[in-house]
DNA sequence: CATAATATCTGACTTTAGTCCGAGATATGA
DNA sequence: TCATATCTCGGACTAAAGTCAGATATTATG
């Protein structure tokens, strides 16, 4: 029975609610209630519909009403009706405000930094963390479409050329592949989809077309992190669905036989092998499919 | 700024903090507070006196002594004076409580099974919750005498076999090695040491005497989640304090020179390179330390 | 337009957690 | 032995979180 599964599972549970609370003390450091903080914080990000607010955070509504008016009292918030619905209020941090998310902020990323610069094998811990953190947050994870010449979306593709180059025999090289124009993947033309959990990007896929009724799919790639999650069917279903509201009909894709999983997909769901279709130094294996 | 390695630990951060809570949940499935459920669980882990659970849950005397009193109301604890120094008082669980206490860990371990039977790629997930539950929980690591027949010790020397077979071009098989009887490594002759970590065992080492000034240190080994930590060197501190403590003033070992982690270790800890004083097959490194 | 549904707010309330302090019993050391 | 320290306990208190039942304003619907 030792570290059989269902111990270690018990054992992180223990020592991450025990060390995570004190590694990440943000929202106590600045003599406000933890309630208090996690308003703030979440319109901070955004979240400014007070009904968004509470159910991020699992709120009565009775209980974030008065955090709310707490924060509007000390001059960090501003509400007022939606535009749209006017029984539905939206706040928004003022100057003030937004000086005190910034110092939340800062406060966690210093703890965070600290933590950091106590840990030995940084890598291998992070690379631990993403992996974890992929598979408890997998209900989370949100697929939406972004700017392939964005922060996140390059880094994805960075990502993906350095896989290729490790798992081909012959490396990659993107100057020799026949790397898509960002234009042929920007509506109307295309689209790119970027998987995000957590703020943290773990997938892509880009549509590359035309204007015509054929368009290709293009850079589909998951993080180690967030594999085995089915996210790869996830990113192909909904870049499917794109496709079709952009007007295609036909779908191809190129690969190649070292990329296994990818393989297995398309032949699992609905691809079709055909004939090379370009002369792409880099795929072995071309599909296609009707929409 | 992108997924640079504060923004990693920020999320796993908040996504550990969001969803462990819903992961384990049992501490608030049988209508009892937090706190209460805290003591109880304390108690069955087998931690009685009073002063003890305080200092483990970091509880206020009053607080600690009102959930005890509740749990005594509830019939599910007894408390009784300590038999060496009657001011302090220990609880042990009544048969109600230990029924209850079952009732919280059977819950406990239906959640982290339920949880493991819905995540892919298992054995990774268990590693990467393994390395972060050490890492964070590094603080608390103990070592402690263990019997070297027990089951943590043999799970612990079975992990260091497979390995060496991994890490040895040759493989590894123990019944061709000087493989120490238990009995050496039992007090008054020798000792053995596991490294707990929050319940798991993340390393071991092992003490070879014959009861006389000379002992040999065998089969230290750290797990894969435990590494960087600086047990190593530790836990031979320790063993270099147990051979002090059973009159032994030279101690000698034997490694190979695969295990570069070892030998570095050796080499700047006051080890001094000698001559193979065994015809074992698979070292070809030995060493000596005077006490 | 009347009615129902929705979203937020307010006030009154309870529960839980936590703090502070002194009392009482016991142990320790000059 | 006597002062001092230690340990647990209970009382009085506060803070924070959470619950519940209207009140109010707005929107949706027949």
């Amino acid at each position: 029975m030792l570290p059989d599964p269902v111990s270690r599972i018990r054992r992180f549970n223990r020592v991450v609610t025990a060390e995570v609370g004190a590694l990440d003390t943000s929202f106590l450091g600045r003599g406000r209630p933890l309630g208090a903080a996690r308003v703030l914080n979440a319109i901070g990000q955004g979240c400014g519909d007070v009904g968004k607010i509470r159910a991020r955070l699992g709120l009565d509504s009775g209980l974030a009403s008065r955090l709310l008016r707490g924060l509007e009292d000390e001059g960090l918030v501003e509400t007022a009706p939606d535009a749209d619905d006017a029984r539905r209020r939206v706040a928004r941090l003022t100057e003030a405000g937004k000086a005190e998310f910034a110092a939340y902020e800062a406060l966690s990323n210093a703890q965070a930094g600290a933590f950091l610069s106590r840990a030995a094998r940084t890598e291998a811990l992070l690379d631990a963390m993403d992996l974890v953190a992929s598979t408890l947050g997998r209900g989370r994870i949100t697929v939406e479409e972004a700017d392939p010449r964005g922060a996140e979306a390059r880094w994805c593709l960075g990502e993906y050329y350095a896989e290729l180059g490790r798992r081909f025999a012959s490396g990659f090289d993107v100057a020799r592949s026949r790397d898509p124009d960002a234009e042929a993947m920007v509506r109307p033309r295309g689209v790119f989809l970027l998987a995000m959990s957590d703020g943290l990007p773990v997938g892509c896929v880009g549509l590359k077309g035309s204007g015509g009724a054929m368009a290709e799919v293009k850079r589909l790639w998951i993080a180690p992190s967030a594999r085995g999650l089915g996210l790869g069917r996830r990113l192909m279903d909904e870049v499917e669905a794109a496709a079709r509201s952009l007007g295609v009909a036909t779908l191809r894709l190129d690969t190649n036989g070292a990329l296994g999983e990818a393989l297995a997909l398309y032949r699992t769901t609905g691809w079709r092998e055909i004939d090379r279709f370009n002369d792409d130094p880099y795929p072995d294996h071309f599909f296609e499919k009707q929409l």
